[in-house]
DNA sequence: TTGACAGGTGAACACTTGTTCACCTATAAT
DNA sequence: ATTATAGGTGAACAAGTGTTCACCTGTCAA
């Protein structure tokens, strides 16, 4: 039953970006009285399942938005037990570190593919002003557009792939870091 | 100036999990009246910098932990005029289908290293009770956890990994598919 | 049979909510 | 010099806010 009111408070939150007021889970859960409500809720903050304000409103907890996370592979499924202690991540806080400066870009061609980013993964990019050597980068290079490691050969800047097949660049005229690789993405 | 608001609104979304009301905007501004943040969130709504509730809430719009999202690499970044048209995404919504039956586990060895998941490699599986042949899986064969391909031979299942050093597995005793894998994601 | 208690109702509290109105500047355009 | 306009103040509105209180069940244990 109280896994039922849990289920109704996300998918309202879901809906619509916010928590419901009091008067609003009332009317979600059908109840009569408010007073219910908070009772109700009181027991959700001790569960840890939502939390309060300085003001009483209620806000999401951590487990909104947030998926389990398990040590290894080889550790298998936690007992619904050990599931309470286990932790929980947010991807979004987990791969975004500056908002503003971040972007998404999908991946062409197999020339990375020994660092294992293959063609259509996403990667999680960041712009920078540096020269982060040894990095994977997003780099213009005489124009062109590329996503390579970076290496440095005395003074000079230059491209590396990850794949045997390709050789490595080097600017004729200009090699720009637009962007470091801060994380890849591959969904099926 | 207006920047400036907008960053004071984000900060407090971030800290407090919630948009601010009109009077709490208002100290956050340091207005002496509601109306005057009235009039502003009416200006942000006109931006879609947020949008408004049945109730007349503030609620935020997608901007707030979303990234923007770039074509290809070979693309390059847009300029801020285009940057304004591109499209944006929440990685927990992108991922994560069912999130009560989601889990990240952390990837050891090197078994799966042709299908670009490499040691430490983050998986986000969902637990399943088919067997997706030919999709990646968690399986435990004879009591042992491993990431691998699924396939089939005639009516056996068998357990395939992407590293031409590692053998095909067949269970002895029991092979049981726990979960698919859905996405890798890898943080540098 | 009694008492405790979890879980619900319904009314009341002071306070905050979004919104509207009339009014007050400055700045810029005519 | 006049008029419009963008951006602010301050008071008022009904409605909704979180919270508290007294009260009413049914269930279970002693």
């Amino acid at each position: 039953m109280i896994e039922n009111y849990k289920n109704k408070i996300l998918s309202f939150y879901k809906k619509n970006r916010r928590m419901p007021s009091y008067g609003e889970i009332m009317k979600l859960l059908s109840f009569q009285s408010r007073n219910a409500v908070y009772k109700l809720v009181n027991k959700l903050v001790d569960e840890d399942f939502v939390g309060k304000d300085s003001t009483g409103r209620i806000i999401p907890k951590k487990i909104f938005g947030e998926v389990k996370m398990i040590g290894l592979v080889q550790a298998g499924f936690p007992s619904p037990a050990e599931e309470e202690l286990s932790d929980t991540m947010n991807f979004d806080e987990y791969l975004i570190g500056n908002k503003e400066a971040t972007y998404i870009m999908r991946v062409k061609g197999d020339s990375m593919i020994d660092a294992g980013i293959c063609e259509g993964d996403m990667v999680v990019v960041e712009r920078t002003n540096t020269f982060p050597v040894g990095k994977i980068v997003i780099a213009s290079v005489d124009g062109e557009w590329t996503i390579k490691y970076l290496r440095k050969r005395g003074d000079t800047y230059y491209l590396e792939p990850a794949n045997k097949d390709y050789d490595t660049i080097y600017a004729e005229n200009e090699l720009k870091v637009e962007a470091v690789v801060k994380a890849v993405v591959r969904k099926y």
